[in-house]
DNA sequence: TTATTGTTTAACAGCATTGTTAAATCATTG
DNA sequence: CAATGATTTAACAATGCTGTTAAACAATAA
């Protein structure tokens, strides 16, 4: 009666990480209801289609990103307290969501339609609130404090190095054969590599270097 | 008799797009048959099953592009010649292998024992081929003429650099609505960024900056 | 108790998938 | 031409998938 039905909370627990681990096509029904340990019947009792269950898994795992997205991009941050920001938070919450950029990858290619109701959000994202970091981030181009690049470019360059640690772990599990220390110890030994690598593009130093300078 | 059989080779390239197109498990060999414009026992009659033509196409990429990477770890190049030719190279060859690392990360992440032919391989690459170049990377940095990084995490960022900016695609075009113009722009925006980057982490400064310094 | 409502089960329909097989067709060679 | 072998077809088997449905069950309220 509550909406937190027993029944209706395992299946979608199971979907959720069913959908992680298989993608959208491969997680099927059975399985979901398998995992969630009732018949396969129930799932459709309670969401009717496989579409529904997935929407409703995803929209959980988009507003999170969202919300995270909206934390980075706050007003009150400067463009330096941003960029650490960005990596890091980004980075924590890739750890808690490893397998989400996948599945979004997997539904970008294949049903782009079901990501359709995030257009706007992403957009707003983009024009919006990256628009309003624009004239300080150009300002501080100007006055030589930063080197010049292209903002979109740098978001761009931002995401996908955090992205491509997480997307590699399987890559990095199944054919390079790291255990789940190397695992932690290569992901740990990347953040620092994306900083470094970022400060010079951006600041012509390592960051950390850059820190102690300022004191 | 000769191994170039028309329907053989019909169905492989039929099966060859379709796979970098669905992916391994989503592309049906019914499907296969019907781009190959042949009845789909016919496929079963030459390949016996799924997995063996999913090989010999894998194969057929695979080597491909470990011929790529032989050609960028050339033991006549030096050090900075690599830099150059590994992120132009390796990005040539992912403009026609765009969907390769895609299919490879499915793979990776379902069936990890598909790729456990290629371990080997890509393991002397890492141990011996780059291990020939470490001696005069170290040198180098120790002269000072490159900043100190791990060769493996530089090796990483290189080439998830230029992944990410192909397997990011699919959400350009499905998501933020880019055309085809726009793609082809912003591939090549990258590819500068991407140089940029890595000049400054490495040199400190801007690379065609550094080249005209040279002369 | 009985009626009502919400939940669960088991069986089924319909379809797509991989792979098989027996027979038909085609090509080549003696 | 005839016969041998390679190729192709069409029909089929077996399995697994999504989704439906009628009936059974449970909880609750009249």
């Amino acid at each position: 009666m509550n909406g937190h039905n027993n029944t209706e909370q395992a299946i979608l627990e199971a979907a959720e990480s069913l959908f992680f681990e298989k993608g959208y096509k491969l997680a099927t029904t059975t399985a979901i209801a398998a995992r969630a340990g009732v018949t396969h019947a129930m799932l459709h009792y309670y969401f009717r289609t496989k579409e529904q269950i997935f929407l409703k898994v995803l929209d959980k795992n988009m507003n999170e990103l969202f919300d995270m997205m909206h934390t980075v991009m706050s007003p009150e941050l400067t463009f330096s307290e941003i960029l650490v920001e960005v990596v890091n938070l980004n980075y924590t919450f890739l750890a808690g969501h490893s397998q989400l950029p996948g599945l979004l990858f997997e539904i970008a290619g294949t049903c782009p339609e079901m990501l359709t109701r995030y257009k706007e959000r992403f957009r707003e994202m983009l024009d919006v609130e990256l628009r309003r970091h624009r004239d300080r981030f150009e300002r501080e181009v100007k006055a030589g404090t930063i080197s010049p690049i292209d903002p979109f470019q740098l978001v761009f360059m931002i995401v996908s190095m955090n992205l491509s640690t997480y997307l590699a772990l399987p890559v990095m599990r199944n054919v390079f054969g790291m255990d789940e220390d190397r695992i932690t110890a290569f992901i740990e030994e990347r953040r620092g590599e994306i900083m470094r690598t970022l400060s010079a593009r951006l600041f012509g130093n390592d960051f950390s270097e850059r820190q102690t300078e300022k004191k």
